[in-house]
DNA sequence: CCTCTTTCTTAAGCTACCTTATAGGCTACC
DNA sequence: GGTAGCCTATAAGGTAGCTTAAGAAAGAGG
């Protein structure tokens, strides 16, 4: 069942009871996703909060001079999920991209709405993921201002080895907010250190 | 009464009943804090929500360099507090700072894990306030990867005019991740323009 | 298997931003 | 009411990171 990473997700956080187990399989839906296809695109509302199964994601902005900025990567059991475009039902400036062939469960705004209408555990559960995305998002405010591009490389290295095999150097430069020509020259000048 | 600001501020999000009304008053307590004194030092466990009634505050690293980054500025009406530390319980790495003489309401974290095993409403209203913190910095990392200090500083005028009277140039280049001097060179552009 | 596209690298010249230093204006406090 | 401390401005020289360009290597897709 494609559900079980999804609950076996929620469960890491808070015990599920089983009616709320099958409530959550039947709230989600499964959808496949192919590589270079979207989920999101600028000017689309986001109306759904995107948990990955299996394969790879990009969220990213397009700026005035058509060069490309990452907010955030997803691999399996990261969410991806515009949520300034989400919570206030307006046209999203992002595009989420699959950089493999993937599987996701979404979950509608609707349900969800409804799960935060009934439900303790759930709450808990969605603040929970709220607060942890927080923690993360600030201390990557702290390295864009404190950090040079070589430091906040080498963090990168540190806390996510796994995306280096899967995405490009090209995209993990734009997540960097440098070029992808001077991200190749850091990598060489460590290379040679 | 000191608490209504809060209780406005908690109404504003979701409508509480008087008994959860009463629970807030009790739960919260004032404290006043002078100016250049601290409500949390590096290496201190942040141990408590807390909500701006008067004054201004701002949350800062120090670098190795002994270089000073603010992650946040906070007036009436703001919560200003470092979730890393409160929510892992580990030792803080920032200062929070009073700008002003202050006036603050404080929620321990044990009090606060009271109303979320029992309270759907806490529970919902606390998400929400995580949402919007987390769409806000997701805005600041994508204007911190795709933005000129320019830009920044622009927008931060846009956003946040009120700091402008409460809070030094210095300070805004430290939020903004420039130097002062820098900052200064740009001002000194924008009137020019 | 072949072609087209994308990716990575290198290098030269350039711009945004930093460092250091100096100086004047403002505020606060003895 | 003077002096100390902070805040802002200005300028010169330095460095991190960008732009453009071009070629080699690796993959994707037919």
């Amino acid at each position: 069942m494609t559900t079980k990473p999804l609950l076996d997700y929620f469960e890491h956080v808070l015990p599920l009871t089983e009616a709320e187990k099958s409530i959550v399989a039947a709230a989600f839906q499964e959808r496949k996703v192919k590589r270079r296809h979207f989920i999101l695109q600028k000017g689309d509302v986001c109306k759904h909060h995107t948990f990955v199964v299996a394969g790879c994601f990009r969220m990213y902005l397009v700026d005035e001079k058509g060069k490309e900025h990452t907010l955030q990567f997803a691999i399996e059991n990261w969410w991806i999920t515009d949520i300034a475009s989400f919570y206030a039902a307006e046209p999203s400036s992002l595009y989420i991209e699959a950089l493999e062939h993937s599987t996701v469960l979404q979950l509608k705004k609707e349900d969800q709405s409804k799960f935060f209408d009934d439900s303790l555990t759930f709450n808990r559960i969605f603040r929970t993921l709220t607060e942890n995305a927080l923690v993360n998002a600030h201390r990557r405010i702290l390295q864009n201002i404190s950090f040079t591009a070589e430091e906040r490389y080498l963090d990168f290295l540190k806390r996510y080895p796994q995306f280096l095999q899967r995405v490009s150097n090209v995209q993990i430069a734009s997540y960097l907010g440098v070029t992808p020509e001077f991200l190749s020259t850091i990598r060489k000048k460590m290379v040679g250190s």
